[in-house]
DNA sequence: CCCTGATTCGC
DNA sequence: GCGAATCAGG
């Protein structure tokens, strides 16, 4: 499966949502945690909720002086949940203008991520989705597992079954 | 043994 | 660029 545009999108987003790899993985399916892993790094975020790592392979003396730990966190908007659940939207107030943001975000709108939630110019698709969706018609392929290609082939409900089963009986 | 991310390396 | 194999750790 090819890393599309949307495809990376949304594991950036997941990402920054603070999910394992293993689970992202297993949310837009197609990949393994190893594939979700290697792009991580090939953009270029890696650790976040991962401190405290001195990075495989700790030599007798590391400890390179670093100095670039400035003043660097202005602040971060927290945006919980951006995936699931439609209503209940968080009331933050981040204005960046006539963006469709998590303040300007309507129930009927699609609320497909889009740019680094943690940057100012975060805002979402804001195309029609039907009342009660969380994302457009095309944003909702996407949010639910598309490839989730698991052959059950003759998985009947339990009480179904038991049911089947006692009229058969009797 | 389950899990996590990190790195390597053949493709 | 991609990701399985591997590594290093919790």
């Amino acid at each position: 499966m090819a890393w599309t545009d949307e495809r990376v999108e949304l594991l950036k987003t997941l990402w920054a949502e603070g999910l394992s790899a293993a689970q992202i993985a297993n949310k837009m399916g197609g990949v393994t945690r190893n594939a979700v892993i290697g792009k991580v790094h090939r953009l270029g975020l890696s650790g976040r909720a991962t401190p405290a790592k001195p990075q495989r392979g700790c030599g007798p003396t590391q400890q390179e002086p670093r100095e670039e730990t400035v003043a660097a966190k202005p602040q971060r908007s927290e945006i919980k949940s951006v995936i699931p659940e439609v209503d209940t939207i968080t009331p933050v107030v981040l204005d960046t203008g006539a963006m469709t943001t998590v303040a300007t975000i309507k129930n009927n709108m699609c609320k497909w991520p889009i740019g680094d939630p943690a940057k100012e110019d975060f805002h979402f698709c804001g195309q029609p989705a039907a009342m009660g969706k969380s994302y457009c018609s095309h944003h909702a392929r996407l949010a639910f597992q598309p490839p989730q290609r698991r052959d059950r082939p003759v998985v009947r409900r339990p009480a179904a079954a038991i049911l089947e089963k006692r009229r058969a009986a009797s």
